[in-house]
DNA sequence: GTCACACAAACACTCCAGTT
DNA sequence: AACTGGAGTGTTTGTGTGAC
């Protein structure tokens, strides 16, 4: 959804010390605004965060997802003039174990790209400021420890400190978002979530184009509105929202009675329902074959959202007649190699509409998401059997009673109960949000840290 | 065995042109 | 004006080679 318009000042900018406003819960847009001025105030300063490459320089999301690593670990140490970081588990995060050259060229690029930042703060302050990511490096082999001294110019350091944190699961999140503007955006609203206004910065196309590029535009290149939205802006949303806990809306501002875009900022929001998809039921079909067929319960979520039920459905069906016929050795490898290629497709007129067949790769995030996800079901439906049978009555018929279930799942409650696998999913589900509150970073985080071995 | 370097395929990005 | 397809270009990633 696009805003047309939001108040001018809406927000603070990243580098004054003005006060983000601070809004009430269950106040309008339209109420938060009449509200502006008030005394109450958040102080909230956060530099290092809308950087924008400059002199034709750029940074790829390998060098920033890099850099992002190296500040979190920053982040845990305690402020000195330079860091000393274990290599290993920064190459390990890269998926660049052992390749020293190619960290040595994004440590290149972070120490040579100039970036810029240039913020109107309040009334009379302006600030303008330009630094490299890094000020310098070092790789020190010493015996068998590898380590890497890093750092930092003072501007950046301070605004490293004072950035919101970045967690273990932000990163791998962050390394799992297919293009750099979604990184960028992710970064900025990881920052600007905890805003009590949920309000970025306002900024110029052009700044936002070059902010979530990460690279400075070429000046002979004219830049437009409408491929920056489709291309750059609307992708880097969707991505977030279906990878992150996070809600991001786009607020086009535009001139007092003119048509044009100029001014670009976005609203940040935690999701009311966090990454937890609508139960389709013939997802649920899909994994139940995928469970049978020999399937580890951790791999099979991220399966189904890939490929799709009809696409696992084809390709079980075709693996199970290959299985009849001998000639698979290894059930579970093979289904997984059919689901990937589409084995059942082949041969016959390929649907050019069909999803593209990806590289597979363990994302931790997703196990760990999945894995999580899993646990609180299980839990929930223990609490539930030990619970008295009024008590377990008066959840069930809670949940029941509860508004804005789709169709399908209405009928089911009626028609089967909790012995239909959907209502179970969704009525355990509910309960678990119920009793912990929505899967988020926090709680992902603290089951994490509570259950290390769920993780193995 | 480790590392720098080179190459190529897969993937992502940019931007133009054609269609609705 | 909004939408869509796709060619051309840049980046990432997997792999091979040779020096040490």
């Amino acid at each position: 959804m696009v805003r047309k318009r939001a108040p001018d000042e809406a927000t603070s900018s990243l580098f004054d010390d003005t006060p983000f406003e601070q809004s009430e819960p269950g106040l309008s847009p339209v109420q938060q605004r009449s509200n502006k001025g008030k005394p109450s105030i958040l102080h909230q300063p956060m530099q290092s965060i809308a950087i924008r490459p400059v002199d034709r320089g750029s940074l790829t999301k390998g060098d920033l997802l890099l850099w992002l690593k190296i500040i979190q670990e920053i982040q845990q140490m305690t402020p000195a003039r330079s860091y000393s970081l274990p290599m290993r588990p920064l190459m390990i995060f890269m998926n660049n174990e052992r390749r020293y050259d190619r960290i040595k060229t994004q440590l290149r690029a972070l120490n040579r790209t100039q970036v810029e930042w240039n913020n109107s703060t309040g009334k009379d302050k302006e600030v303008w400021g330009v630094s490299t990511l890094i000020s310098q490096a070092e790789i020190i082999k010493d015996g068998g420890t590898i380590m890497l001294e890093i750092e930092l110019p003072g501007t950046v350091d301070k605004g490293v400190r004072e950035l919101t944190q970045f967690s273990a699961i932000n990163l791998l999140l962050a390394r799992e978002l297919h293009s750099t503007a979604a990184l960028n955006l992710y970064r900025i609203a990881v920052a600007y979530e905890t805003n009590p206004s949920h309000l970025t910065f306002k900024r110029t196309v052009s700044e936002w184009d070059e902010i979530l590029r990460g690279a400075s535009r070429d000046p002979t290149k004219e830049l437009v509105y409408k491929y920056m939205k489709r291309d750059l802006l609307q992708p880097a949303i969707e991505e977030l929202k279906q990878m992150t806990h996070l809600d991001v809306e786009l607020i086009e501002h535009r001139e007092r009675g003119g048509r044009a875009v100029t001014h670009l900022q976005f609203i940040v929001k935690a999701k009311a329902q966090p990454v937890v998809k609508t139960v389709d039921p013939a997802d649920l079909l899909a994994k139940s074959a995928l469970k049978s067929m020999g399937l580890r319960a951790a791999e099979i979520p991220a399966i189904v959202d890939q490929y799709g039920a009809e696409r696992i459905m084809r390709n079980v069906e075709y693996t199970q007649a290959e299985l009849a016929k001998g000639t698979v050795r290894t059930p579970r490898a093979y289904l997984k190699r059919a689901i990937i290629d589409d084995y059942a497709q082949q041969g016959e007129v390929i649907d050019a509409k069909l999803p593209k067949a990806k590289k597979e790769k363990p994302n931790m995030a997703d196990v760990a998401l999945g894995r999580f996800k899993a646990w609180r079901l299980e839990e929930a439906e223990k609490i539930f059997m030990e619970m008295t049978r009024k008590q377990s009555e008066a959840e069930w018929n809670e949940f029941a009673n509860l508004d804005g279930k789709a169709a399908t799942l209405v009928r089911a409650v009626k028609a089967k109960g909790l012995s239909s696998p959907l209502v179970k999913q969704a009525f355990f589900d509910w309960m678990a949000t119920k009793t912990w509150g929505p899967v988020n970073n926090d709680t992902l985080i603290a089951f994490m840290r509570e259950h290390p071995d769920q993780l193995q």
